[in-house]
DNA sequence: ATGATAGAATACCGGTCGGTATATATGCTA
DNA sequence: TAGCATATATACCGACCGGTATTCTATCAT
């Protein structure tokens, strides 16, 4: 093991700064040129690595979502807490996140927009897939907390879930225009005034 | 007047038609070709209309702006309805909107999330322009709201026109992955309930 | 040392990009 | 009908695109 040339670059390094390019310039705006000057590999090593253009990206922002998304998504959905105290800390670390300039904060809601389009179906397949994931979380739990009488029972548990579920996106449009930590937090009181109270 | 040989298309259409073809591939996403395919005007005539394609980007998303976003926050600003109603009809004409298929909708939200950024500062001053309207408008109407008592004296209203102002963004997100009427509707009358009443 | 292995670096490919020069067609005015 | 003004159509430009073949270099096992 460890034959030949050891590499210069860390390929799950490479996949980090990608993912912030692309974050930068859009998927269709970002070229290999960009990608080899950024990341420090040289383009075939690119390509032997990660394939072409379209799975780089895939993989970029699969790794993201796994080290970002899922992880603030299991929390939200294993969590105990009184639903309010667990929706309250999902959208506030989803809103620290988006204030990291070290984060490419957004990229679910620029994936689901813009680059998964019909002109690149296996990147609106992606997106699709995240999307549902989480909107399939916020229904659970808001159903359950229904059930656990934590909600009242005269509302629509799921247009309830999907509208919070929403929201983690609107955060992530206002991250990447508006950012300012105030305006953020602000926005996540008022939504929570939504929540009905127990009866 | 009337010199020179007759246009074979009307500007104008060629800006509706260059508009549904940026929404559907991006700014980056769409070549010339496909511009002058779509419109039917040849490349020199679009160069020579337009200027460049960065331009007739930009008087693209003007012109949409103006026939829909301009009258609809219009009709919102002036409504001497109480503010629910004024504000569940803007919100309902954001969703007809979106669900016509004619009508290529959630441009703003995608310039202002993807082609407006650092790589093209005339397109981000443009989404910031706009942003800016809706956003003051809508503060501007809680304010007022509170001042007439139509809200209770003990909200930020400040923020609550802030966290309106970015459903309609959320609408526009909604609107090109999820669209399906009864969700729009539904995530409408969700995001109503927000709105404390009188007292 | 030496050969095998695997990454790095360079140069290169055909195609398409945004943008334009040139020539042709069409209608108005006089 | 002559001529001007304006749009269209074609062909073309250099630059850069995504992607690859080839060569060079560094590290391993032997």
């Amino acid at each position: 093991m460890g034959r030949g040339r050891p590499r210069k670059t860390d390929p799950e390094e490479v996949l980090d700064t990608a993912m912030k390019v692309f974050w930068d310039k859009g998927f269709e705006g970002t070229s290999m040129s960009d990608l080899v000057c950024a990341t420090g590999m040289a383009k075939p090593g690119l390509y032997a690595c990660f394939g072409d253009k379209e799975s780089l990206y895939k993989k970029s922002l699969t790794r993201y979502y796994e080290n970002l998304g899922t992880p603030l998504l299991d929390d939200f959905k294993n969590s105990k807490d009184p639903l309010p105290i667990a929706l309250r800390r999902f959208f506030e670390a989803v809103a620290r996140s988006m204030l990291d300039t070290n984060c490419p904060s957004g990229c679910f809601v620029v994936n689901s927009l813009v680059e998964g389009t019909s002109q690149h179906p296996e990147l609106e397949a992606l997106g699709k897939e995240y999307d549902q994931k989480r909107r399939d979380a916020f229904v659970k739990k808001f159903e359950d907390a229904q059930k656990n009488g934590e909600l009242p029972p005269n509302i629509d548990a799921r247009a309830f879930g999907e509208f919070f579920s929403a929201q983690s996106l609107t955060l992530g449009v206002l991250g990447r225009t508006d950012a300012c930590k105030n305006k953020l937090f602000s926005f996540i009181d008022v939504a929570m005034t939504v929540l009905p109270s127990r009866e």
